[in-house]
DNA sequence: CAAAAAGGCTTGACACTGTCAAGTTCTCTT
DNA sequence: AAGAGAACTTGACAGTGTCAAGCCTTTTTG
């Protein structure tokens, strides 16, 4: 006798199975990082045979490539909802990317792996990355809208690497155990943005 | 008969085989990432038997503890003599750290991948990673010896994640497929460093 | 409306992995 | 000379990613 399915088979079943795969990986990621994830334990919390998964697919880089997918589009979306605020863009900006790394670990602790999910291989999540880095460039441009053609690119890296490395420490290194435990990270984030300025064009040094 | 041995057992055999070990998985995870790793395939690659690695660093982990380790001290080592170069501290130090980065690729992975090499219960490679931290420390004084005492976090999170985030993009992400090919990566780090100024304790804002 | 194709899975098998356990040399004390 | 310990070794086991092939159920097609 063939293994008792939970749901029949539907056309929202196969989607059912899809998010559960996704979201069992995403657990992982979040909780003890991308190398614990295995497709025959996301396939075991999805309550689906071990082959389930390569349906949808296709592999393990696959997995990590949706994942992948997925993060970059919800995180352009509150991205750029952060651009329309009122007040300090870039500190709105900053304030945004790393809440969204921290309130979605199993997201961004794939998207910038591009060794595990083979990004440049999987078109759709090429795609998604690109149009997150669309939105950077629009805080780049809103930012300093004057500064130098020629060289356009220096500050959107700028904004990026610190945004970047303010959430990746956050979320996987230790340094939270080297700050005081009151610290409140949004107030860190905050005064962070304080302290930085981004130099216009006319700037010599 | 037992597998010929490459080299005689002498005190400099072992260190032979763990430096082996070590370089065999520097290079995997420089080419490859860190997943691809596999105790086994450091164990060939060295010529030694599977469980040769263990006696020497009791499990996978262990064997990023020690790289994580070993980077930690290179680093501080190269960092501290950035802090002692005549000009731009902030400069002299951001291009230390990202060059420390892309020519120490293997290392530089594992560093802050508290996830793979359970940092927190592995003394010597905390306290590597602690003088690392030190380090940090003496580039935000000299940067700003008299800022707000009662907020003396700021300035090095700040540092730290712009460096730690240039770094990271380089080496991990896409960043550089979106970048003109004839980007001169040094280049691009000293004109970062020119448009960032950190404010100082006077301002408000 | 029957036959064929496709979608959504399944079980089975294989080579490979990390790690525990239990030898087997060597080298260095005592 | 004997014993201890370091520096390995071979063997085994459960768990892994993935290829191959099969089995239902639904959808499309002739």
């Amino acid at each position: 006798m063939a293994r008792q399915r939970s749901t029949p088979v539907s056309p929202e079943a196969s989607v059912d199975v899809q998010r559960a795969v996704l979201d069992g990986a995403l657990d992982i990621i979040a909780t003890e990082g991308a190398e614990a994830v295995s497709m025959r334990e996301v396939a075991r919390r999805a309550g689906v045979s071990h082959q389930a998964p390569y349906h949808y697919f296709g592999d393990r880089a696959g997995i990590f490539a949706a994942i992948s997918e997925e993060g970059f589009r919800r995180f352009t979306d509150e991205f750029r909802r952060a651009l329309d605020l009122p007040g300090n863009i870039a500190a709105n900006c900053l304030r945004a990317y790393v809440s969204f790394a921290v309130n979605h670990k199993g997201h961004y602790r794939v998207m910038f792996r591009s060794d595990i999910c083979g990004i440049r291989t999987h078109e759709q999540t090429l795609s998604a990355a690109d149009d997150a880095f669309l939105a950077l460039l629009d805080l780049a441009e809103a930012v300093d809208p004057e500064r130098d053609p020629a060289d356009a690119m220096s500050l959107p890296v700028a904004l990026w690497a610190q945004a970047h490395g303010l959430a990746t420490l956050f979320i996987d290194s230790t340094l939270l155990d080297k700050l005081p435990p009151e610290t409140n990270l949004e107030e860190l984030v905050d005064k962070v943005s304080q302290l930085t300025t981004w130099s216009t064009h006319g700037n010599t040094q």
